[in-house]
DNA sequence: CTTGACCTTAAAGTCTACTTCAAGGTTATG
DNA sequence: CATAACCTTGAAGTAGACTTTAAGGTCAAG
């Protein structure tokens, strides 16, 4: 089986060493194997384990939420505990995208309104925040 | 003409003193006016000042931002300026909301995959944050 | 055997937008 | 005139997710 050094682990996963020691210090990866020079060596599964990481980075999670899912996997726990954590996401995903759109339709339709000549004196992007409820 | 103290206009306006103070350090409100005390005396325009920094910041422009909205109008710049910063805004925006947008479908589509019973080995929410691009 | 690339740790710095703390001066009320 | 409620300043703390720095130990190449 092949093991790695930490910098091969961070070529191969695209997270930086420091990053890796730092997901160790905040138990989301595990204390790897050492060397008899104190060397971390990480097994293949490392990087996958990484990967999960990141994807779960990108779809808005949080170290601590992932940590938790983390910590369900490692301990084969309970799907539903899973399932809720990630409904929960789901729940703020969708509430992010209400307020951003409803932000969207009013700066869009301010834009328009703006001919983008003259002085700020009158702009109607300016009273436009100026007047947001 | 009304002039308020520090506490005033922060009740006024819905922002705390040391907010005040520190958008006062960060430039984004002027020094005011001292009494004989050194305390700071506020002119009512302050107040839609501040109204006006608590809405683009819900528009969701960084104070870096506001700061220059703040300056045009100071200044009273030139509008397309202030058009080209919420230009900008408006992108970043759309381009969140497209992206929440992507996630909000693999997500609720892989939650109604998991039954939420059994154990976490073979979870399908685990399963697409693993291998999710 | 030296140079450079890699590894170790702990501690401090970064960014944003504040909040909290410490230590003290001022003003209004009883 | 004492007390509370205000005000002043500067410094430090918060949260999240790292990055950077400092001060070294180790390993492979020439």
């Amino acid at each position: 089986m092949k093991t790695f050094n930490i910098g091969e682990l961070s070529e191969k996963s695209g997270v930086a060493s420091h990053a890796i020691r730092f997901y160790e210090r905040e138990s989301l990866m595990p204390e790897p194997a050492r060397t008899q020079s104190n060397y971390r060596r990480y097994p293949e599964d490392a990087i996958a384990r990484l990967q999960f990481i990141i994807h779960a980075k990108q779809w808005g999670f949080t170290l601590d939420e992932i940590r938790e899912l983390l910590m369900l996997q490692d301990a084969n726990g309970d799907r539903a505990e899973a399932k809720r954590i990630a409904t929960e996401q789901l729940g703020k995903i969708r509430h992010q995208i209400q307020s951003l759109s409803r932000i969207e339709a009013v700066l869009s339709k301010t834009l328009e309104e703006c001919s983008g000549e003259g002085p700020m004196d009158g702009c109607p992007i300016v009273e436009a925040i100026a007047k947001e409820r």
